[in-house]
DNA sequence: AATGAATGAGGTTTCATTCAT
DNA sequence: GATGAATGAAACCTCATTCAT
């Protein structure tokens, strides 16, 4: 029973979530939230001390439990191969279930001054050290290239993903031109990444 | 002797660019482009249809240029690996020459509705279209995996450019701490997105 | 027993003057108000109309309490100049035992519309009457000069007070600069008042 | 011709007078002033930094001017009698000529924070310096009583005109019904206080 | 009586754009 | 072309008041 009442602060976000995909965080009013949300004017301010917050919110509520998966991630799998395409997979996954979120986080989150400041950013710099440390551990155990910076190697990982994802979100018809589904990008965004990672031949040299 | 003259509409840009760097785009007002430009507050309007406008011109402006690269590097280089090292190289650089230029280009150029009408979509998918056909030639010389969709290979490399590029600009820390510098970024991406297309021993099978 | 007890509305009024003392009436929130007494937020509600009618509370609390002690001084005293003395000791006993109150009346009270409204004014009014009638009682008996209108003479009387306190609340350190007391103070203008008031040889030309 | 031009700033302060005057500080918006007088909505944020600066303005304008006539009273004349008997018909026909810049004076700038900074207490302060510096003359001169502190004289014989011009403005049904016009008040003002100031046989024992 | 979540009107300020000179 | 004063729409946020529990 309690399952189904959802809190208030958790229907502002959705309804923020769903605002500000479809007009962007500069374009969209507060009270294009609270009317989406069907609720007063002024209640977001008891739950949120700015528009900022609720963005920000958006994005550490986020980020939190995707941190939390990388974890879990990290906990399941032994092979890091199997563990970075469990994240992509991950990354999609979340994206086919709520694009408005993803649409977000990519589009306004990094737009938003506050995103810079300390808070979020040490939330941000943990989710790639994780993702950093699955790559050293490739490299110890002989599989991954050990030419490439683990960290770089992460920011590229979500940076390679990201731009996909926006142009499955912004210019889609591209990708339809071509009929490349986004189950078939995902995959392809794998081997190559995967790829990218692993010792080969030509490394080996 | 004209090339010393800096028409206004440059010396606009430049001031924008100097700016949106500094504050973003919804940050800037266009007094403080003026300002920086030392120009009256109304000028920009007879150069500009608006303040949107700016922001798209620095933009194809800017990848008017690319796109002109990526032809000269068409014509000068034959093999595809040459060409993707030279295209990033590229990119590199111009972070190098102008750190401003890239930041608006990177962060405030992709936020922006009007990036997304019909205009200026051209200009950008032209060049993606451009660097997927280097990674098709790949592909038909043998040289690249074939299993790689050549236009989904173009928005991963240029997504894993932008995503170190922007680390350097928002997170530097994060990259000063472990040493990388930024020319060494630049060398691992280039290892590791090169690889990435590459047959090898694995994708052999 | 029942002494002891304070009332909710006292509490409230009690801790609506600590917080106009601090903010000012238009720098206090209710929430300021509940928050220093402790109670619910919408409880002011039930013992006040507003808040506006909190503030004018405060002052007809007061200004009944000092009505009755200028009837009371009228009785018990019989000379004119006592009178007023005894008034204006009690006013400064007043400031000090509660300054906050002091600068809600002084400051606040008189800046609120509602208190230009029929009800205030009555009471404002009818102690200023009291005290004209004291100068009024001066004159007759020859003691104070009757070129002054009593009732100008009040509203001089209490302004020349009122002006005293408010540096003492507002701008203390001009007064401290040049070692005056509050006490001293008092006693500089009842010197003061009271001989402007009296008849003196000049006035008697 | 230019003496017939009233400069922008001018003609805001002007308006801003006659609004706050008829509805408060806190009553009157910044569209009452602008339509008041006349001009668009934003073009009060050219000429000022706020809605405070506005009445700030009126405050350091006034008694800017208020401190220049006094100096030049203290030129002119050299009884300090006439002098103070000099300060307060300026005051009063001060108010005459403009009841409402007296009515936001006495009424509105008090109430605002930004009053009690530095800046503007500072300019409060040598108005009530001057005036005390001229008691501390009638002093010296054997003419006023050395009982009573300068500074503390300053703030009474203030304290006292603004008291009067106050019930002019608020409540002057009191004083029509007892037929005290308001020149009649300043001279009444007038001997009050320089006699409470004065040595008087009393105050000679 | 007590609570505090919910309401929503209202006002300040900002700033892109226009326009008279 | 150049200037910068003028315009006014737009939106965030506050907070007095109400109301369901």
């Amino acid at each position: 029973m309690n399952d189904l009442i959802i809190s208030k602060k958790e229907l502002i976000l959705d309804a923020a979530i769903k605002i500000f995909a479809r007009h962007g965080y500069y374009g969209s009013r507060v009270s294009d939230i609270t009317e989406e949300a069907g609720i007063a004017y002024g209640l977001v301010y008891r739950y949120f001390r700015s528009k900022d917050d609720v963005l920000i919110s958006i994005f550490q509520d986020r980020w939190n439990r995707y941190l939390k998966k990388i974890e879990q991630i990290n906990r399941d799998l032994s092979d890091p191969k199997e563990k970075l395409r469990s994240i992509i997979q991950y990354i999609f996954r979340s994206y086919r279930q709520n694009p408005d979120m993803m649409k977000v986080l990519i589009m306004d989150v990094p737009r938003l001054d506050k995103f810079y400041e300390q808070d979020s950013q040490g939330l941000y710099n943990r989710v790639f050290e994780k993702i950093a440390t699955i790559v050293k551990q490739g490299q110890d155990k002989g599989i991954f290239n050990k030419e490439i910076s683990p960290i770089l190697g992460a920011y590229m990982l979500h940076g390679a993903v990201d731009a996909i994802i926006r142009q499955y979100v912004y210019n889609p018809n591209e990708l339809k031109k071509r009929k490349i589904s986004i189950r078939n990008a995902r995959d392809h965004i794998i081997d190559f990444l995967v790829q990218g990672f692993s010792i080969t031949s030509e490394s080996k040299d």
